[in-house]
DNA sequence: GTTCAAATGTTGTAATTCCAACAGACACGT
DNA sequence: ACGTGTCTGTTGGAATTACAACATTTGAAC
C-alpha cells in the first residue's frame, strides 16, 4: 500500500495542517499503513504501545474484560480518530484495553518517537503537529474529569443534573441536544437505563426540566435546585 | 522575587534536565514567579487560563462548587506539582474548577504560548520539555481512564476488587500497600466509607482477601473470583 | 396506513447503599 | 495512667437503585 495513494481522513491532529503537509510529514516519520480485517486484534491487553494508530477507513472497537471475561465495549472509533497517544507517550504503561476490528479498517502507525522528537529540519509544521497533539490528549482529560465530576455525584438525580446543567453550559442555552441515546447515556453516568428514565420522567413532572428525545430545556437556574 | 534565587522543586516536567537549564529555559519564556496568601484565588470558574502553574513551596486546593453551594476539594497539590496544563493547551476551554491557597504559596506562571512553540533558538532541551509536559497530560489521562474504570463497576465489592487487583497488577504482587487511607478510598472510588470497611470485612471473612490498615494480601486470582 | 423492530417509559420487588450513631484500636502529649 | 482526637469497623433503618417484565412511543420499510 502507497502513502501517497491515500485519502487522508479529516483530524483534530492534522488541524491547521495541508494535506501535502501531512503527507510529507509522514513520510519523514516513516508513517506505517496497515489493514485489518473483521475481528482482527489490533492491540492486545497487556502490550506497551509506541505507535499513535489513526483510523484511515474503517472501525475500531476499543474493548475490555473484566474479571469474569466479559467483554465491554468502552469506544467506537472511526475515520480520523486516533488510538494509542497517551500510552504511547509514556513508556511504563502496557494497555488495559484490547482494540479490535469491527470490519475491515485501514490504518497508519506513526512512531511516537519519531513524531515528539526534533528531526534534522526542524519546522514548524512538525511543531504544530505536536501542538495538536498535546491538545488532543489535553482535551480527553478535560472531557474524562468531566464524566468523574458526573459519575461521582451520589445519585442518579444529581447525575442527572449535573450533566444536564453542563451541557447547557458548554452549549450557552437552557435549550440544547444532547448526542447521547438513553442507554448511552445511562452508561456515561454508570446507571440503570430504566432507573434514569423514571427519573427523567419525575423531573419533568416536577417542572425542573422539559425533554422530548434527545431534545431538553432546564427549567429553573442552577441555584434553585433545592 | 528574583528568578535566579528561587530554589526549584522537582517535578516530572523537569525530568532529565539539570537545574540550570530549567533555570535558563524559564528565563527565556519570561516565567512569573507569584506568591499567594492562605485562602486568596489563584484561578476561578469560569477563567480561560494560558499558563501552566508549577509550585514552588506551599500547598494549593482545587476545589468545585455543586449547584447547592457546597465547596468540594478534589485536589490539594503541593510543591513540584503543576496545575493547567490541560486547560492551557486548549483555547476554548474554561476552567471548571477554583484554585485556592491552602496556606503561604509560591507558584511559577509560564505561558503555554512560550513553552509549545519554537522559539528562535530551538534546543534539545527545550523538546525534551514539550516531550515531559505530554507525558504528564497522558499519564493523568490513563489515572483518569483507570479510576473511571474502577468507578462504574456496579456495586461496592467490584469497585473495591477492580481496585484492588489494578494495584496488584501495577505493583506486580498479590501483597502490596495502598496510597489511600479508608476514606480516601471511599471518595476515590465515589462509594461511603462505612459500607465500604463492611465490605472489605466481608471479603475478608470470604477469604477472597487479607488486610491490616494500607496493607492488602489478595488470596485468589481474578478468574475465580465467581 | 400497516407492520415491525428498536427505543423509551412505567412499575413492583429484591438488593444495595447511604447515613447516623456508636464502639474499639491506636497514637500523641501531658 | 489519663485524656484526646483520628481512623477504622459494626449495625440498623431509611432511601435509593438494580433488575425484570411489560406498556407505550417512535421511526423506518413496505
Amino acid at each position: 500500500m502507497n502513502l501517497a495513494a491515500i485519502q487522508m481522513p479529516l483530524s483534530p491532529l492534522f488541524s491547521g495542517i495541508t494535506d501535502s503537509e501531512v503527507r510529507r510529514m509522514l513520510a519523514c516519520f516513516r508513517a506505517a499503513p496497515k489493514t485489518y480485517n473483521r475481528n482482527d486484534f489490533v492491540f492486545r491487553v497487556g502490550e506497551s504501545v509506541n505507535e499513535i494508530l489513526i483510523i484511515l477507513s474503517g472501525k475500531l472497537l476499543v474493548t475490555q474484560e473484566d474479571m469474569w471475561g466479559n467483554r465491554r465495549i468502552l469506544e467506537s472509533l472511526t475515520a480520523g480518530q486516533t488510538f494509542g497517544e497517551s500510552y504511547a507517550c509514556l513508556n511504563d504503561e502496557v494497555l488495559n484495553v484490547s482494540v479490535i476490528a469491527a470490519e475491515k479498517t485501514q490504518v497508519l502507525f506513526v512512531d511516537i518517537n519519531h513524531l515528539l522528537e526534533v528531526c534534522a529540519n526542524t519546522c514548524e509544521t512538525h511543531m504544530r503537529l505536536i501542538h495538536n497533539l498535546t491538545g488532543c490528549i489535553a482535551r480527553q482529560n478535560i472531557n474524562l474529569t468531566r464524566k468523574i465530576n458526573h459519575i461521582t455525584k451520589k445519585n442518579t438525580r444529581e447525575k442527572l443534573l449535573s450533566f444536564l446543567t453542563d451541557e447547557a453550559g458548554k452549549c450557552g442555552s437552557a435549550t440544547f441536544d444532547i448526542a447521547f441515546n438513553r442507554q448511552q447515556l445511562a452508561d456515561y453516568l454508570a446507571v440503570d437505563r430504566s432507573a434514569m428514565s423514571a427519573e427523567l420522567s419525575k423531573l419533568q413532572k416536577e417542572g425542573i426540566l422539559t425533554y422530548s428525545q434527545n431534545h431538553f430545556t432546564l427549567l429553573v437556574q442552577a441555584e434553585d435546585m433545592v
